[in-house]
DNA sequence: CGAAATTACGACTGGCGTAAGTATC
DNA sequence: GATACTTACGCCAGTCGTAATTTCG
């Protein structure tokens, strides 16, 4: 039995799937595009699911939702790395430029909203961040021309100090406290491996992983920072009583020289090291059995946060990040 | 009482919403950009909605959603004829290209899938019609250079006997029979009103609308086509008995100026007499209380429907026509 | 009053998650 | 067997429709 509003709402449904289909008001959603844009970015399914917060389940679905109704495949099966069909072409190139032009269009939008210009600080306190950082900032800048983006220099040992005292705007730490002291909001970037650094001919190269135990003996070389930010010893080394001694360089190829020259050992993000271990000279291994993770994230005022430009600036350094550091992994909000 | 695997999804679902909101990944969707062009396009909620074969509500719905997105009215209320704000112009120019991008990727694709040319004669039995076929034909040929694009010529008592011997590929027609012979099908193109025309000084011109007697002792004016063919005749006076004098005309200035100076009446679709009427010569008056309809379909052969192309001619006939052609009214498919 | 827009409410469904299956290296 | 993708199945959030209400000319 069916009610006779319920009569209209299915001739409707059925008009509704009839028109799309007859009428052609195309199927194609921002969703697939950015689906796409993410997949080519990420190289699989599973990793482009990550990126969009989604499973891998779901790509898979809007894959085959856009397959069926172009009725052409989107990307060739079974072949590493992942490959794009013609079509699967034309609509990533789609993507780029459609996409570029909505976050434009939202841009220009947000300076209609927020009306006048503002001001971002940006403060970080880890040596290799600027290798995203820079190119964030400058991508940023042709954005919001408008906005005094400044750089925040010198070392300090409480960062958060620096927004409370109204020197800086953001900045970028790698411990995770709670939200709440003075309003500062916490805002994820993204997570990395740390690993252990050790020359090729260096005996503990042949383990599977590293121990704290082994770095006992060894000489540990880091970046002049106070030890308390190192996640190597405060994680890794100091719960298990293990003390090195320790030598600093300030650039990460100076560092990297010791290594190699066997003056000691090392411990850095993933990232900061990828091109440096193809040319074989020093060894990436794993930070105990299950590895050791950094986290890093940006903090600001609440209120800072609701600015579109700060939104875009979050956005633009994740971007950034994600499209040339490799092993980056995505972190939940909150 | 909730299940484990509810938990999960829950919990999903709260990521998923703090995800949106958090890093954003903008809600904007192609959706809101295809309301908006319809919006533009037809100047109110009313009839964008009839255009996308929605409801008003779901419009107002529609823009709502972007409204509350962005903290910014789309347009203004309370206002005739429909002004956007600065942020519905944005958004509007932002439809507009990326809407024409993606129907550029599509017609690409369908080159890509369907491989190689094909042919499209048309033909047309409506003398007015070229008013729109002809800037149709224009755009599609831009579109889709490599298809052999024809206007099959001359007068035709059964145009759809075009199609059965393979003259034509696509015919105009205004009547309606059901799909099934010979595999043909028919494509809906829009819906209009057919108005009496008389002059202003005409005694009729004072009625709110005319009647089929109204026609008795008049002369009616009309294009040079079997009378079978002329909707007036067919299903408002021949069904009540009236069958006036006929006089015929090639062209519809021509058609106007015998009425203008009194010479006869005649009756037309009301987008093709629009322009005539702000002259102020002759007058147009609903025929009948509830009004006389004419619709208009394309007929194609089942296959030939499956093209891009054809689908894209089709397209591309609507959006001109109801971009051009005031006062049309959109067809429900099938 | 009619035409246009908003809104409360509810129906459906499509998009996504879980989990299990298939396939490839 | 690990990794990558597909698929069956089910849930619900969001989208749209109906209808009542408001607003304006």
């Amino acid at each position: 039995m069916v009610s006779s509003a319920n009569l209209h709402y299915y001739a409707n449904s059925l008009f509704k799937y009839l028109s799309l289909n007859l009428f052609m008001i195309s199927m194609l959603e921002l969703r697939h595009l950015h689906m796409l844009k993410a997949l080519v970015e990420s190289g699989n399914l599973s990793r482009a699911a990550q990126r969009l917060h989604l499973t891998q389940s779901a790509i898979s679905h809007q894959v085959k939702q856009i397959e069926d109704h172009y009725g052409v495949l989107v990307f060739e099966r079974k072949t590493q790395p992942l490959r794009l069909t013609a079509t699967g072409q034309r609509l990533h190139v789609l993507a780029e430029t459609v996409l570029a032009q909505v976050a434009e269009a939202e841009r220009d939008i947000a300076r209609i909203v927020e009306g006048q210009a503002g001001r971002l600080r940006v403060a970080v306190e880890c040596h290799t961040c600027f290798e995203w950082l820079m190119p964030a900032m400058d991508i940023f800048r042709e954005h919001w021309s408008e906005i005094e983006l400044d750089l925040v220099s010198g070392f300090h040992a409480d960062p958060l100090a620096l927004l409370r005292e109204d020197r800086a705007d953001l900045v970028v730490v790698s411990e995770h406290r709670k939200h709440g002291a003075n309003g500062v909001v916490y805002h994820p970037l993204f997570g990395f491996e740390i690993i252990g650094i050790v020359s090729r001919l260096h005996r503990l190269a042949q383990k599977e992983y590293l121990t704290p135990q082994d770095f006992t003996d060894e000489t540990l070389v880091t970046y002049p920072v106070p030890e308390e930010m190192l996640d190597v010893i405060r994680i890794f080394l100091k719960p298990h009583g293990v003390e090195p001694k320790r030598r600093t360089a300030e650039l990460t190829v100076a560092i990297l020289q010791l290594v190699a020259s066997r003056r000691g050992i090392s411990a850095m993000p993933s990232w900061a090291v990828q091109g440096y271990l193809r040319t074989g000279y020093v060894q990436g291994l794993r930070l105990g059995k299950e590895g050791l993770f950094g986290e890093l994230y940006a903090v600001t005022h609440g209120e800072a946060a609701k600015t579109a430009y700060m939104q875009d600036f979050l956005e633009t350094v994740r971007a950034v990040s994600f499209n040339t550091l490799p092993g980056l992994i995505p972190l939940s909000p909150a």
